[in-house]
DNA sequence: CGTAATACATCGTATCACGAAGTATGCGTA
DNA sequence: TACGCATACTTCGTGATACGATGTATTACG
C-alpha cells in the first residue's frame, strides 16, 4: 500500500490491535500483517507517540524469563478510535468524489 | 480532517478535480473545498509533483488579460485514479478491522 | 485610491514511515 | 558446546510532504 495512505491509518490500527486485549510489539506486527504491514522501527515509534499522547499505557512484565512491554489502551485511545469513525464519513465522501463518473462531460 | 489522513488522498483528489475538464490552481482549491481543504502552498507543491510524475501537463493561457496555468490530466494520471480504486479495497479491510467489535472478549 | 479577490511562487519547519544496524535472550539441532 | 533462528526492543539518519508565512502582480469594485 502507498506509504502516504498508511499515515493516519497506522495509529488507529495499532490502537485497534490492543483494544480488546493488551498486547506487545512483536505480536502487534503479526496481528496487523494481514491488513497492513509495518516495520519494527515504525511500530515502536508509533507506540512511543501514542504513549506520549496518553492513548495507551505501558507495563513491563516477565514472560518466559524475558521482559516484554505490554501495551494497554486508555479512554483517550478508545476515543481516538471513535473519532476515526467520524473521519471515515469524510473519507467516504472523498472516495465518492474521486470515483464518480462525470456523465455530463461525455 | 487529520493531516496524516489527507496524505495519499490529496494527490488523487487533485487528479480527480481535473479529470473531466482542465482546471487551474485557484479553481481546484474551490472545487475540492467541500470534500477536503488544502492551502495554496500545498496545492502548488502537489501540482508540481504530479507534473514531474507525468500525471498531468501544464499549459499557460491568457484569461481576462491575465495568465493562468491550466492543468490537463494524462493517461498516467487516469491510471493513478484507477490504482486508487484498488487501494480502496485494502483501506476498506483496514476500516473493518479497526471498527469490528470483539464479541468473544465481552 | 484603497480594499478584496484572483493567481501563482518560494522558503523553512515539523511530522513521520522506514531501512539499517545494534543488543539481548531462548530454543532447537548437529 | 556451537551455531542459526525466532523473539523482542532500541536508536539513528533520511526522504517525503503539508502547511504557514510571505511575496508578487493583476483585476474588480466602491
Amino acid at each position: 500500500m502507498d506509504i502516504q495512505l498508511k499515515r493516519g491509518l497506522l495509529d488507529v490500527c495499532v490502537l485497534a490491535s490492543i483494544k480488546s486485549k493488551d498486547s506487545y510489539g512483536y505480536k502487534i506486527i503479526k496481528d496487523l500483517k494481514p491488513y497492513i504491514s509495518l516495520s519494527e522501527s515504525t511500530l515502536y515509534t508509533i507506540l512511543k507517540r501514542l504513549e506520549t499522547a496518553n492513548m495507551l499505557t505501558v507495563k513491563t512484565a516477565e514472560h518466559n524469563g524475558r521482559l516484554r512491554k505490554y501495551y494497554h489502551i486508555t479512554e483517550i485511545g478508545l476515543k481516538r478510535i471513535e473519532d476515526f469513525k467520524d473521519e471515515w464519513k469524510e473519507i467516504m465522501s472523498i472516495y465518492q468524489f474521486v470515483t464518480k463518473e462525470d456523465e455530463q462531460s461525455e
